[in-house]
DNA sequence: CCTTGCCACAACCAAAGGTTGTTCCAGTAG
DNA sequence: CTACTGGAACAACCTTTGGTTGTGGCAAGG
């Protein structure tokens, strides 16, 4: 399937005629006809009756028709996507299921005139290079980290602070609480085979561990966040943590538990980051609303890493 | 842009290397390094950065990856709208606000997981023998006009009732009321310029105007349903007849009333037309959900042409 | 330092896809 | 009845695209 026969047979179809179409594409009427007649080959359909007065859809062709006009739409998408200047918003969420992943969803709904692709880089370091490079124009991090400054071209602010809940299966000592405290959880198994050494992430449950004295594993390799929810759900003696906002794709018949940790709740913090001079005009916007959902916060009862940036206040 | 050419560059990105999509497209490496580079050259941005040991996206490219994808489904989806044998099911609902458009959308949802094609036909005959060369599986008309008998090879059964309402602006001395009769109606126009002579529906126009007495004018061009509902909405001499089922898209302080009208309460009976012998296994699922969504049917105080084939009851 | 694996470049060739010129066909006017 | 008009298909030709084979460059690893 070619594209610009696609693109052609529309053309035709809104003309009415190979004609005037060949006059819209800048082409001779031979090479629409020619274009028509591969796209009717290669399909093995008939899309037009041709007559002395020109050519009518057929059924197939009127079938056809939508899903012609979808890709070409799909395709100026898919080009807008990488054009340079104009192209959409670039936002890196981490992973598709987080909190900043729901924030995204949540402006998308609110601005949904504004083009966005949202992305998802492991590495903060590719992260912060793609900012600084143009290539992208904003990620939701934790920054702070000591050892691993935010270059001075890289502003940041503080959007949402993200709760962590206990994951347990059914058999698990802790599923029938209603909430425990963080002392509660010392000596019981925490297993989170996602943590990657040397990430911002892995700094937070380092700071974690050594401040409250929990047990966090890391061992063994991530087969994803399937296989993590699997061993869970099946082992009594292990836990895990997990966002507030994590949406859980999961049959509901496993029995996995939620429970909220307070005394003091840690709370993951999710800044945005972007560059000083980024021109791009929905980047004030996104700024702007998040500031907006940022407004209600109060940090009362929970913990966050000594190197966290403050909230400030919105001007 | 050459869907060749995102094919490939999807292959490269989920190979991570040149020649293993090279091997699995059936084409030298160098095949793929030329696509590449012209797709790069189109976009205008490098996709791959190119290592002695594979190729890795590009924040462009994996920007680009997304919709790439999206654009091979669309793609596959259109080849299939119209490939012989396992097409999905072709429907004409006549026009898209209507009761069977509604059906279909309910259908759809009921069904997910059957690909349709929902088409807008205009003429009956055109209908029919697209049913009958097999191009079309179903449509919804209003049959058993006089003089338009079914050929025998078309089935039909009644599957839904569409009420009539009265349309009116603000202004229309009807406007307040909460409910009219059809007696109430006589003396008021009436515009349809939607009526095309020939047509079931102008049976049925006719049939309600031979009854009742009422006035309805089909003069002058239609010019859409924008038009047609502007000019209601600024004329309060105006009125107009509407589905009940039909969904407007309109600004809701235009100040629309849309009426209910009783005694009796004039009905547009629509049926579903297929060929006896359609193999086509969507088909079945079709006729079964219509047969259980109609299955409440009550005519009692409401009008339809005497032509109209009665309730059957379902097996 | 050499081997290994992978990608880019060059030369060549077949085929796709464009152009011009022409034919065919069905309404329509004279 | 015939000639004309407008529109699509066919034929011949040519350019350009996109494939192949052959070769060179480059970084990682033994």
């Amino acid at each position: 399937m070619d594209l610009e026969a696609v693109r052609t047979f529309v053309a035709v179809a809104d003309a009415g005629q190979f004609q005037e179409a060949a006059v819209e594409l800048a082409v001779t009427q031979q090479a629409v006809s020619k274009r028509i007649a591969a796209l009717e080959r290669n399909l093995g359909v008939r899309l037009f009756t041709r007559t002395p007065r020109g050519a009518q859809l057929t059924i197939d062709g009127q079938a056809f028709l939508p899903h012609a006009r979808e890709l070409l739409r799909v395709a100026d998408r898919a080009v807008a996507s990488v054009r340079a200047g104009r192209r959409p918003l670039r936002v890196d969420v981490i992973n598709s299921r987080g909190a900043a992943s729901g924030l995204m969803r949540d402006f998308h709904r609110a601005h949904p005139e504004i083009d966005l692709d949202v992305m998802l880089l492991f590495e903060m370091d590719t992260a912060v290079a793609a900012i600084r490079s143009g290539a992208l124009d904003a990620s939701f991090r934790a920054v702070g980290v000591p050892g691993r400054p935010l270059p001075p071209d890289i502003e940041s602010v503080r959007v949402v602070d993200e709760p962590l809940q206990l994951l347990t299966g059914p058999g698990h000592a802790l599923a029938g609480a209603r909430s425990v405290t963080v002392a509660q959880l010392t000596g019981h198994r925490i297993w989170m085979p996602g943590i990657v050494p040397g990430t911002e992430w892995a700094a937070y449950y380092d700071d974690l561990v050594a401040e409250f004295g929990l047990t966090i594993e890391a061992t063994g390799p991530n087969f994803g966040s399937d296989a993590l929810l699997d061993t869970v759900a099946d082992t009594p003696a292990l836990a895990t943590f997990m966002g507030e906002h994590t949406r859980l794709v999961w049959p509901a018949d496993h029995g996995l538990r939620r429970i909220p940790v307070t005394d003091p709740t840690p709370v993951y913090p999710h800044s945005l980051l972007w560059h000083r001079d980024n021109p791009h005009p929905a980047l004030a916007t996104l700024r702007a609303y998040l500031a907006g959902t940022a407004a209600d916060h109060d940090g009362t009862g929970t913990w966050t890493p000594d190197w966290t940036p403050h909230w400030t206040t919105a001007p």
